[in-house]
DNA sequence: ATGTGTGAATCGCTTCACAGCT
DNA sequence: AGCTGTGAAGCGATTCACACAT
């Protein structure tokens, strides 16, 4: 019998293998730095030079980008348009993400407005707040709303992704709450490690424990690797 | 009196073995927890308890205290308060570090208040900003400094950390001049790869790469690790 | 001639497993 | 008996080095 299953896929040839965080990770810097490439009209790029504005080695960008395909030319290097295509289409740039931010303090605020998430495709469409005193006010181009509410609007607004700013204690209930709602990832800035049943992907983000690592590293320099 | 312990001349067993970046920020994340241990009167812990809180192996706890030294009692577990003591002197959270905020924006302004630093030993002294209609007026506790007198003020403060909150492409000139004042870490919240000379500690943070991140494990699950 | 793509070698972090202390 | 501290094993990520494409 014909199994089709074996097929020899040419184009992006799929490895079977998995990429690690750092690989992702490593992937957005790439972005941004193409990004400014293109704006000075850089067109071709070599993974030597690359590495060079990165601060990483040439094989690990070349091994970075072989786990999602073949996008350079042997003898002549990246062209930067279609490399930043690529990377985007892998970081899921190109499509429409819709993002609430919850806690309307003093990160809640900062983050509203910041132009780079809207520019790739991370679309703010709702903020939440417990406080009676900023329920209902305009905070940067959004209504704060009652966070009593969380479920339905997210639902009604189809919201995939919510950033949690808000206290550490309050942190856990509303990340349940935030589940049922159908929220697929968190990236929490509440000082506390988030517990959820399922598959939500959830990231930490802690500028106390960034400050506290640094502090280790400016008292043991020798020690400092990057 | 005397009630010296079973101390054997050098306590805290110097090891030759380089500590990778991976294990101070998991120490950082020890002590957040430790500290919520201690309010809630928990004064012993193993490192399999500890483990289960923080969704990493006892084995891994184990290893990374033992870069530093034996805090545990066999057959017991570790005593929270001590514990406590030990890791904050490997951080250097005993110490005072004086601190300057570089950009009186968004970011900047959810910083200086931020109680958790002032608490573990981050005392924010100065802001800058490069805008006259900041400069001078009061932001929180704080005047808003001209950022052309960075290098003067922060030698009379003796800033030791600058957390740098500006537009990418003012970030490199700033850390040029923070660099010759004499600071000795930056947490740079600029999405802009700094390049210094010598010996300062670099800590990037960024937020929009996070979201990226975050983005790419949604799309795919099966993939995500940590 | 140049620079990618990638198996193989290497490096370093994590986990295992158990000796040793309380 | 219980739990730490740690060499050794295991394993994943990085770097090397070169065949191959342009």
């Amino acid at each position: 019998m014909k199994t089709k299953k074996k097929v020899k896929k040419s184009p992006p040839k799929k490895k079977q293998m998995r990429v690690s965080g750092s690989t992702v990770k490593r992937l957005s810097k790439y972005y941004r730095t193409l990004n400014e490439l293109i704006k000075e009209d850089t067109d071709t790029i070599s993974s030597e030079e690359l590495a060079k504005l990165e601060g990483v080695t040439s094989a690990q960008i070349r091994k970075d980008f072989s786990f999602f395909g073949n996008f350079g030319r042997r003898g002549l290097g990246y062209n930067t348009q279609e490399l930043k295509t690529h990377i985007a289409g892998i970081l899921g740039l190109n499509r429409h993400w819709n993002v609430a931010i919850v806690g309307a303090g003093n990160i809640g605020s900062a983050l509203i407005d910041y132009a780079e998430f809207k520019a790739h495709g991370f679309h703010i469409k709702l903020v939440f707040d417990n406080d009676p005193a900023k329920i209902g006010k305009m905070l940067k181009s959004l209504i704060v709303k009652n966070i009593d509410t969380i479920e339905s609007e997210c639902q009604r607004e189809n919201i995939e992704i919510a950033i949690m700013a808000i206290p550490a204690q309050a942190a856990q209930a509303v990340a349940e709450r935030i589940n049922k709602a159908g929220v697929k990832g968190i990236l929490n800035f509440a000082p506390k490690r988030l517990q959820l049943p399922n598959h939500v992907v959830i990231r930490q983000e802690n500028t106390a424990m960034e400050l506290e690592t640094l502090s280790y590293f400016i008292m043991n320099q020798k020690d400092y690797l990057k």
